[in-house]
RNA sequence: GCGUCGGUGGCGGAGUGGUCAAUCGCACCUGGCUGUAAACCAGGCGCCCUUGUGGCUACGCAGGUUCGAAUCCUGCCCGGCGCA
């Protein structure tokens, strides 16, 4: 077995909580944690331009294997040299598996479901489908991808064309990437789903994690320079988290993604189950997540690593975050307030730029709007978390 | 002056006898978004209220025809174009 491609160290331990600090030392250096990573799905933070990034902010990208794959191909970045060479990025990089897409573009489909429910609402149930193979099966289920126990088959949400993931293929591909970090293929349930799907589900969740783990193996030089993360899975239920996360955890991953969607309420306690039951010792990423108390609530879980769409999705439409909580910078309150988007944020944007200047950017369709919208988030979520960081460190012990 | 076309909600522009408080777009107002099918999506947008198959006022102005008019007729006002 060759040594893991990275090392994670714990710095310190919060003596009142399961939040720790530390540092994940990647081949693209290192990441202190508890940390935020950007999503790049396709290969850049959405509106955000490569040079107004500060060094550190955000400390590492997470990219997407079933977008990357489906366009530009990951051949592609494969011979462009990798994804480091391929986004000019050369921090570390973390790759989704498309678990999550195939929950996305799957189960919840074209209905309200969405990652953080509100409730427990009455939602599509994660029904059973049959092993299709057959694309115009798939259309009528009236989605783009459906699951069965060897893996998934989907149609390209660009193109309608056919196509099938299973664990090994999303090692495969995840290798032509060559992030530092990969996940194995797992399948996301809808946090509504039944107690019966969620272990049906849970059930082949573990079964790809092994196969990814095995696929990933298999490749000698890629396991030399890339880390493999399994995902925890189990839904709202205490009795399937606690199950995944030890099934997982006897499993030699380098880290552990915790996967999922919840309902808003059970967030912390789910998570905590986890991170209570995952080894100490490796790093834990709750994919997905989240809004900045979500980030608070998870590392005093015990979480070290979070990614979310939400800095730049909100931001490119128009929300920014601040200590008083978020503002719409559309709303006609902020036309003449000229006041920076947070007077005690740091970042480049709240130095030079005021709410009625955005206002006026995103009214006026300026692409600048969302670039500084998301660039200001981003900033927010770093500094949020790199305070916690500094609080454990002071406050903690090794 | 004559002829002709036209004047509709903040703007553009549908509608040409009832089902029109008036399609649609823009603008505007408000929500939503958590491993990105998302520079997106949803709702609202005359006034009033006991919020309803509710009331009132509206389609340049004033009359008229009609059971009923933004829609037809007459006059006036205003604008474009053409001819003097």
């Amino acid at each position: 077995m060759s040594p893991s491609p990275i090392t994670f160290s714990i710095l310190a331990r919060d003596p009142s909580t399961r939040a720790r600090a530390g540092e994940l030392v990647t081949p693209h250096g290192t990441i202190p944690t508890p940390a935020f990573v950007g999503v790049a799905t396709l290969g850049t933070l959405k509106g955000v331009p490569y040079a107004l990034l500060l060094q550190g902010v955000p400390p590492a990208l997470i990219v997407n294997t079933y977008h990357l794959y489906l366009r530009p191909g990951a051949e592609v970045v494969r011979r462009a040299g990798g994804i480091h060479r391929f986004m000019g990025w050369q921090g570390s990089v973390l790759s989704d598996s498309g678990g999550f897409q195939v929950f996305s573009l799957g189960a919840a489909f074209g209905k309200n479901l969405t990652k953080v429910a509100r409730e427990d609402i009455d939602a599509a149930r994660n029904e059973r489908a049959p092993a299709v193979y057959d694309p115009e099966v798939l259309s009528q289920h009236g989605r783009l991808a459906i699951i069965d126990d060897e893996g998934v088959s989907f149609t390209s949400h660009l193109d309608g064309s056919f196509h099938r993931f299973t664990p090994e293929r999303a090692i495969e591909i995840q290798h032509a990437i060559g992030a530092d970090i990969i996940f194995a293929f797992d399948e996301c349930t809808a946090a509504t789903a039944s107690y019966a799907y969620q272990r049906e589900a849970l059930a082949r969740t573990h079964a790809w994690a092994e196969r990814s783990l095995r696929a990933h193996r298999r490749n000698l030089e890629a396991s030399r320079m890339q880390a493999l993360f399994g995902i925890v899975q189990g839904g709202r239920h205490e009795a399937l988290r606690r199950e995944s996360a030890r099934t997982l955890g006897a499993m030699p991953f380098d880290g552990y993604g915790i996967g999922g969607s919840y309902v808003k309420e059970d967030l912390d306690t789910a998570v905590g189950w986890v991170c209570e039951e995952l080894p100490e010792d490796k790093p834990r990423h709750l994919l997905g997540i989240g809004e900045p108390e979500d980030l608070l609530r998870g590392i005093e879980q015990g979480v070290d690593l979070f990614d979310c769409v939400q800095p730049t999705r909100l931001g490119r439409t128009g929300v920014v975050y601040t200590r008083e909580g978020k503002l719409n910078l559309w709303n006609e309150r902020f036309r003449e307030d000229f006041n920076p988007v947070d007077s005690h944020c740091a970042c480049p944007v709240c130095a030079s730029h005021t709410r009625a200047y955005l206002a006026h950017l995103f009214r006026a369709r300026e692409m600048a709007a969302a670039s500084y919208a998301s660039l200001h988030n981003l900033f927010f979520l770093q500094a949020l978390v790199a305070e916690k960081r500094e609080a454990i460190l002071r406050n903690g012990r090794a």
